[in-house]
DNA sequence: TATGAATGAGCCTTCATTCAT
DNA sequence: AATGAATGAAGGCTCATTCAT
């Protein structure tokens, strides 16, 4: 993970980072303190001030971070060509984004920080992060849409991204209700190959698209194997 | 809003009501202070706990109090009798709850509030307004679609509800980052008749029942329900 | 308990005196609370305020008035008269004392009251209290002492009644370490009686007065009656 | 005493416990306040949180380092051997135990500090206390009586050895009534030689064991023994 | 007369940060 | 390069008291 060998110096600052993932991301950025995250790191109290400046500079480095890492792990486009089809792009597009949020590996945080980044943003964070990725995944979602809906009005192809961004992000945003209402719900659902196949089944009618997938009721080409993260993209 | 001067016979508790909601709804639980909450009320800082008891009681309370205003404003049923139309239904409930959330009026820190509680959890609160208000909102949402989808599985009509709800909620969770990306968005959307027709064209058409209503230019029948509250501005 | 008619006004400062008295001898002054004990008294918060101008006021009140019940109900001289033999004077003064000390009837909080004005004084009440009863107490000691040693110097008169009400007071003011204790002391001792029966044979054997009490094990000319607290004195 | 200027050597830690000491003895612990103490210190209002953790930390830091350090100035068996006679050693366990409370040099607290524990018991301190110092002191003045009385029944013998200790601890107890009836007393007791050489005497007369050492001057057989640290004041 | 509401001072504690080494 | 010690600014809360009715 890192480069060169790593000295005592950077081991500490990773050390820190991994704490810090983990307590940010259980408790967010103002209720986190900079003692558990030591004390979590076994490094001294004023380390995150050493290494990173401010408490917001660890934050901001953790972030980053992570944020790296699951992206590299689950890219948006999972190593499909510009020239493929779209309905491929959208389809892998859905099922990446909700296993980076799912995902329960090295880059678990990933999700929580992204929420906790969306219901109270970090100004200085939130930017660099905003910049280097989310403005990319939007329009990548858009582009898609726009090749898919090729008539379509600007405003109407925002819309429908916005439409399935919200199906993806609900599963994410809203789990700890989704989990807690699970009884009366009757199911509750954590595998993210069936709900990406349901919302790119969902999307695609909604935009009049539905081709021969329609209704396939339990996912018939994709071979269902219970995708164990490191699928073949990258 | 603009809470004018607190009269002598304005109560001491419903001013801390007023100043917590708008100060709980920018800074969350944890960052807000009850020192700001009383400064702001012009009450003194001892009374939160002679009212209130505690920090997490004025809390609670106000979660509370602004849930019940909102729905009482904008009921999700929208006065709608239960043999209504599954189609009107839906649509009503959809509009609802993005007035719920947008509206600039009174209850305005509905929205803010709970996204806070679904993003930070407070599990006293939490656990009240769930099954006061979410599970059965919840379950009448789940009831239109099946009442929409009559041979679909329970599991389908569960998750049917869930691309519904979570496309209401995307422009409510992610409207900081709506407002952040606006530029590459090409415009941002605030009106929540417009978005609700989106979501619900949207929805119809992916469950299959696009009927005639494709695209009718402005909010087709808004005939006479009580979510007309604030409803021209803008 | 109250003379004339118990209005409304006196029994809401009965009501006070009694709760005041229960919470004082458990929490001590400081700790204490006015709402705690208004609570207990069923009365408003301002009560005490009112009734007794403050906290200390109240306090006052209580001491004065379990100080004088308990002297009333367990007299220092338990009625005999001055011309009494001093034995017989010095038996009914130590056990007198105790029973007041641990009398668990309804100035059961006497001696609590009193250790705590003992470790913490509080200067208005103590010295309320030395003047009115417990200088008197001491003077009373000291001249059965005198009759019993008339030969001694004042400082040795002094120091014997010092070692009298030690031995009282030990009894009181580490029943708590006392009861802690138990297991290892093999007893604990809670009988009034038998208590004023050591001490009095240890004092006397101490002042070379040995009479035909010597070493009798168990009580003899006292008919072991458990004193069931209203004895004969007054 | 005499705090003398704190150098930058000098343990902030130590300073607290010193300031801390004098506080908690003068107003106990609940009417002691940690800005006080910390004044008192020169140390900042967060250095008892640091240092000790807490208020309570530090009171139980204060409390088991002035009993130690007051039992190693002065010795319940003031050095004597378990074999040398009985009568000797309850008079150094008396003598001691006087001194250990009426010392007015550095460990001067040591008997405020115990005074205030045992009329508002701070469980976990007190625990720590009884099980390590008083319990072991407790038994050790048992065994002394025993020895003295031989043919006596236990509990006789758990009587007697209380008799004594509250001979000795009424000196410490009331020593504020007794400075303020002073004037009643004839004199006031501050001399712990020769309140001891009282008690002793007292004692054994008591026990029947008045042998030839009745009034003997001047502190009779102080052969060295630990317990001469600030004997000639006064 | 008696009270519910409101007050302001003060306390303990927490926390990110800095300083001297 | 890295740390243990120390700091100061708040924050939540408690409590006796007062005020208007």
């Amino acid at each position: 993970m890192a480069a060169s060998l790593p000295t005592s110096h950077d081991d500490t600052r990773l050390r820190l980072l991994r704490a810090a993932g983990e307590i940010f991301a259980e408790h967010g950025f103002r209720n986190a303190t900079v003692r558990d995250i030591c004390e979590k790191a076994g490094a001294n109290v004023a380390a995150v001030n050493y290494h990173f400046r401010d408490k917001s500079g660890l934050y901001a480095a953790v972030v980053t971070h992570y944020f790296a890492a699951a992206w590299d792990k689950h890219p948006p486009d999972g190593g499909l060509s510009t020239t493929a089809l779209p309905e491929e792009r959208l389809e892998v597009f859905i099922r990446s984004w909700l296993w980076r949020m799912m995902d329960s590996g090295a880059p678990a945080w990933y999700g929580r920080l992204m929420a906790r980044e969306m219901a109270e943003p970090t100004p200085a964070v939130t930017e660099a992060i905003v910049e280097s990725h989310i403005r990319p995944h939007s329009q990548l979602l858009q582009k898609i849409v726009a090749e898919l809906l090729p008539d379509a009005e600007p405003q109407e192809v925002a819309m429908t991204a916005m439409s399935i961004a919200g199906q993806c992000l609900f599963y994410f945003h809203c789990r700890d209700m989704i989990h807690r209402l699970g009884r009366s719900l009757g199911f509750s659902p954590n595998d993210p190959d069936q709900i990406s196949r349901h919302i790119t089944d969902f999307s695609m009618r909604a935009m009049g698209l539905n081709g021969a997938k329609k209704q396939p009721a339990r996912a018939p080409k994709r071979n269902g194997h219970k995708s164990n993260g490191r699928r073949s993209h990258r």
